[in-house]
RNA sequence: GCGCCCGUAGCUCAGCCGGAUAGAGCGCUGCCCUCCGGAGGCAGAGGUCAGAGGUUCGAAUCCUCUCGGGCGCGCCA
């Protein structure tokens, strides 16, 4: 509706060239909103005031002309200028009522578009080290990640979700220590366990499944384990490490470090199937050093001339792309950076015909974005095809108390924790109720509590409330809209009309959740839809009223409850038939 | 110190590619069930859009500076 009006506006716009001076974009400047008032019509378009300056005329008198050009067309009642130079329309109600079996004939896919154009997209989220079980952070981002790619389906993008499994490097050794010190203690050696180790519980877990697949075949002597260690705790973390993998053999290590890695990884992504979130791919980073990958990206590096030696090093000259230093890939002593997994993975999704990439970083990680799109870039591929969104962290509230929360220390609310307690629902939708960049109080205690404080129950009980109506209708045997065909054109109160109004809002909303990367535009949406089908349901009888009004209304609710339903679905959120 | 993000009602947040009197939820005040689910509806109070300059016909929105909060700045991952 909205681009049809703004195809009239850009019509009469183009006819008056050469009477009334204009810029060459002219038409690319029309804009055409919504109005929030209704005494301003439904739609409005402030060309006028855009191109007075251009055009050497008063911004009315140039809205005048255009108004006076525009062509006839059944969709547009009234038209008005108003205020310093806005042309308002007004929709016919026919327009409107139309709306009702568009959306009832259109069901699941009513709001999607092709506005994508089959554009490929690549969407990589949550992406955590499997050393521990995902916290609530990681959830805002699953649930902004997923929320996205839906949207960008629903947009018509070929849109594919990817885990990068950070399977290799130093933490996930660290695990694997962990465990085996826990694993020792379980076959009753004794042992001491490091400062820096993963304390949770659930490396008890990892250790005792271990245990429950290899019996006591990774016992090892473990006294001398901790003499003489560095002062400094990484050294000290490292020195355990080496020690461990020499008194296991490289195979016991790996046999170690493969459980524990595989337990959390399977536990990682249970959760987040649990909570909705099914990822296209799982990408493991150890497969670029063991597939060659991360070579083979170096040596395109080295071949672009952007990588040089310093103190026996290899370093990326990454301040010729806008980063602020210079990185290191290879070290002196050998081994490869984190950088240059980085790297290689960004060399492999460059390589894989998106269109676009989208990499949902936590707001902690935003230090690595510039040296990453330098290495993007001077691996060959586009800037432009690059972006990076930063998804702030969430500071839980307990209580009205801060809760302080440490991986390492096994002090973190989980994901699953959060879960059981608010529900999937209600946790996908209180972070999707947010900006991503927006910091974000997340008040437990508010989450936790299952009152009508929460949003997401509002907008499901509207949806209940309608499937409620329709229960009622066939438990009193009365007719329904499967057997007869509602005459919409009784329709005409002020909050059917609203009510529409909003209906046809929906298009919209996916298509600029989409464009700007916005899933909680939908959220914010489908509250103001809940408001309007509540006040309406306030307000109006529907199985009281006579048949044939009854049967218009009925569309109309089946319809709100069709793009209730909808929206969601790309949230994520169900959209349960009672409650 | 440098860089990124943020600052809107008592609280939590929308609005930010400039547009008409700045919105919602919660909380607060007062109303509404002879009728389909009251997890609802209606009405009201509540704001120097952190502050100061600038650009513009027009600024919460764009630019600069200041203040306040969060995060990041390793041959760690």
């Amino acid at each position: 509706m909205k681009q049809r009006i703004a195809s009239l506006v850009a019509r009469s716009v183009e006819a008056l060239r050469g009477t009334v001076p204009l810029p060459d974009g002219a038409k690319d400047r029309i804009q055409v909103d919504r109005t929030r008032d209704p005494a301003h019509g439904d739609y409005a378009s402030n060309i006028a005031l855009v191109l007075a300056k251009a055009a050497g005329m008063k911004p009315r008198d140039l809205a005048q002309r255009v108004v006076e050009g525009l062509p006839d067309c059944t969709l547009v009642e009234k038209v008005d200028i108003a205020g310093p130079g806005f042309i308002n329309f007004t929709v016919t109600r026919d327009a409107w009522l139309d709306l009702i079996g568009q959306v009832r004939s259109l069901g699941g896919h009513y709001g999607h578009s092709e506005a994508g154009a089959g554009g490929r997209v690549m969407v990589e989220f949550v992406s955590a080290n499997p050393t521990g079980p995902l916290h609530v952070g990681h959830g805002r981002g699953a649930a902004y990640g997923d929320s996205l790619v839906r949207v960008l389906r629903a947009a018509g993008y070929d849109a594919r979700s990817e885990y990068y499994i950070n399977d290799a490097g130093r933490q996930m050794d660290i695990l694997a220590l962990s465990v085996w010190l826990r694993y020792l203690e379980l076959q009753g050696e004794e042992t001491r366990f490091p400062a820096g180790g993963y304390r949770g519980d659930y490396v008890r877990d990892i250790a005792r499944s271990l245990a429950g697949e290899n019996g006591d075949e990774l016992v090892r002597p473990a006294a001398s384990l901790f003499d003489d260690l560095p002062e400094e705790a990484d050294p000290a973390m490292d020195t355990l490490v080496a020690r461990c993998r020499s008194l296991l053999g490289d195979a016991g290590f790996r046999t170690v470090f493969d459980h524990a890695c595989g337990v959390m990884v399977a536990d990682i992504r249970e959760d987040l199937a649990e909570f909705g979130v099914a990822f296209d791919c799982w990408f493991s980073e150890r497969s670029l050093v063991t597939g060659g990958a991360m070579e083979k990206a170096i040596r395109v590096l080295e071949a672009n001339g952007h990588v040089y030696e310093k103190d026996g090093a290899k370093w990326f000259r990454a301040t010729d792309f806008g980063d602020e230093k210079d990185r290191v890939v290879v070290r002196a002593n050998g081994a490869h950076t984190y950088f240059a997994t980085d790297l290689a993975y960004h060399f492999d999704k460059g390589e894989r015909g998106f269109d676009r990439i989208l990499d949902i970083f936590g707001a902690d990680h935003h230090g690595y974005v510039d040296r990453i799109r330098a290495s993007f870039e001077a691996l060959g591929h586009p800037r432009e095809k690059l972006d990076i969104l930063l998804v702030q962290f969430a500071v839980l509230y307990r209580g009205g108390e801060k809760v302080s929360m440490s991986t390492r220390e096994g002090e973190f609310v989980t994901l699953r924790e959060l879960r059981g307690e608010v529900g999937n629902d209600a946790a996908r939708f209180f972070y999707a109720l947010r900006r991503p960049e927006q910091h974000m109080d997340f008040d437990l205690d508010l989450a936790k509590s299952q009152s009508a404080d929460n949003p997401v129950y509002y907008i499901q009980y509207a949806h209940a409330r309608i499937c409620s109506v329709f229960r009622q209708l066939r438990e009193r045997g009365m007719e329904t809209l499967e057997t007869a065909a509602p005459n919409y054109g009784l329709l005409g109160e002020s909050r059917e009309l609203e009510l529409l109004r909003t209906l046809s809002r929906y298009p919209e909303v996916v298509a600029s959740a989409a464009a700007s990367l916005e899933p909680h535009q939908v959220a914010y949406y489908l509250r103001d839809l809940a408001t309007d089908f509540h006040t309406y349901y306030n307000a109006h009888p529907f199985l009281a009223s006579e048949n044939d009004l009854r049967l218009a209304r009925l569309g109309l609710i089946d319809a709100t409850r069709q793009v209730i339903a909808n929206g969601l679905d790309l949230l994520g959120v169900s959209a349960p038939e009672s409650m």
